[in-house]
DNA sequence: GTGTTTGCAAAGTGTTTGCAATTTA
DNA sequence: TAAATTGCAAACACTTTGCAAACAC
């Protein structure tokens, strides 16, 4: 399986570490910073916090005259999010969203244009979550606000 | 389009008619109790509060003696969940779930297992939540807590 | 009878994978 | 040069759809 064939690398520098250039970040996490690799970190990091598909990804790094497959940029996709450097959000059922910020926050889905916003984790408290079956522990709480026209 | 060829209902019935048999569910809400709509809203509407996939339905029907196609199941599912009488509820990029309690509340995901659970929606409390893009309203909140072995 | 619903098989969508060719270290 | 990565096309899982036969009213 392709997505297996990538080297151990340690996961804990992908949050820690300060920004810098995809080069580092490709490193950080230990992959290769291929050409491909390193355009789509580009292409992610370089900018503000953002949330991507697949399809809008490989639709950029077209226009910006990278050539890669979608193949891989699905592949590439997984490979930053088991190394950290992405979060996967489940949100809509058609498509997989894959968001640029791993802190701790939640996210505005506007339903008619299907953009994902973030939401500071301040501005939602979550109080009392009910018990947890025994053995069982939180690996995560999404908030999800999903808006739409008035 | 096989969905489309629902006639009006009034969905407001739906959640404030009383629980009652299947057959009066599907009535009050203008479907035709057809045979397999009869028998998936018994499985889905008897017994307490529940979530399914389009195939845990399928094979219930199936081992309960139900002759009805996954084809079916699925655009059943989709005219309950128009008609009010179901929700569905986005966890899992697999699959599709829907909730027979179509209440305010939240959920509980176990990635182990992919199976759901009711929170009470007392159970969390959400304060302030950001300003709106203008024109936009809340259409819905969703919290899950995704929990896995410890 | 007339319009609705069903089941089937085919099509559709987003995603993953096997493998030969290419690239990286 | 050995191992990792890529692109392609085929395969996949889940879901939707067109249409003729069956059914509900």
């Amino acid at each position: 399986m392709n997505r297996m064939q990538q080297p151990a690398r340690d996961t804990a520098l992908a949050t820690t570490r300060p920004y810098g250039p995809a080069l580092e970040r490709l490193r950080g996490v230990g992959l290769r910073p291929t050409r491909q690799r390193l355009a789509l970190a580009k292409l992610l990091f370089d900018t503000d916090d953002r949330h991507v598909t697949a399809e809008m990804l490989h639709g950029e790094a077209l226009r910006a005259r990278v050539r890669v497959s979608l193949a891989t940029v699905y592949n590439t996709l997984h490979q930053f999010t088991d190394a950290g450097l992405l979060r996967e959000i489940v949100v809509d059922a058609e498509r997989s969203y894959f968001d640029t910020n791993v802190s701790n926050h939640h996210h505005l889905f506007d339903e008619g244009t299907r953009y994902l916003y973030d939401i500071p984790e301040a501005d939602i408290r979550l109080d009392s979550l009910p018990p947890l079956p025994d053995g069982m522990e939180v690996s995560r709480v999404d908030v999800i606000v999903r808006i739409k026209k008035a």
